[in-house]
DNA sequence: AATATTGTTCGTATATTTGCGAACAATAAA
DNA sequence: TTTATTGTTCGCAAATATACGAACAATATT
């Protein structure tokens, strides 16, 4: 690779704007501590944490589970909710890769 | 702190849903990823590395701006960009702290 | 079978985002 | 002073996002 070209290919950075979008709401900030701080839970324990309608906490964990952050199984009649274990783990790459494309030590402009 | 609780407060949250959804189009992560890639440049450098109306690029170079993770100043008649140093260092933490907040050698949900 | 529990989906209303060209502002250059 | 250069802001149209309650679906319970 070039010096001063990075590592994070287009494709790539259509996957990190999909996570970040989905993270860029404080709701869903808020349900990914939730979940990421335990093993798994219900969809009612969540919903029970925040001061919104049941549907809208649904719509929410759909963008997430669609984003490929979390994941969610049946079962009946409850649906568990988790952190996507290895979609996470490539997050968390991704972001700590762009965040290190910049050289803090650079002089202010 | 007590053991299972998260060390990003209610404040903290707000900030990373904003700077997550300044990142959350495929446009801005391009832009922050040159402007990463280099010490500073001009909006005009920007504009000609982008296939849209320089209008669209003043936009989200404001929306960047405006999330803190850039900034921008008058070099007349030119406007010098460059990630903004210290709110980039506090971006990459805060993200570092959430994605680690999850304990990946967990087992599946 | 009837009822209760748990979530999702639908329909709707409002607000925000995105993108563009035109108009504008500020300085530099002629 | 006129003219060029460089970006921002404005006004608009179309697309998305947000939130809610009602309706629905699937299973468990009585």
């Amino acid at each position: 690779m070039e010096i001063g070209s990075h590592a994070i290919a287009g494709k790539e950075q259509e996957v990190m704007a999909r996570i970040a979008k989905a993270m860029g709401h404080p709701t869903r900030i808020e349900i990914l501590l939730f979940l990421a701080s335990r093993e798994s839970c219900f969809f009612g324990d969540v919903h029970d944490e925040l001061p919104i309608a049941k549907s809208t906490v649904s719509q929410h964990l759909k963008e997430l589970k669609d984003a490929g952050l979390i994941q969610g199984e049946i079962e009946a009649p409850k649906v568990r909710y988790c952190i996507h274990k290895e979609n996470w783990e490539t997050a968390r790459k991704l972001f700590a890769e762009l965040f290190d494309q910049f050289d803090g030590s650079a002089i202010d402009c």
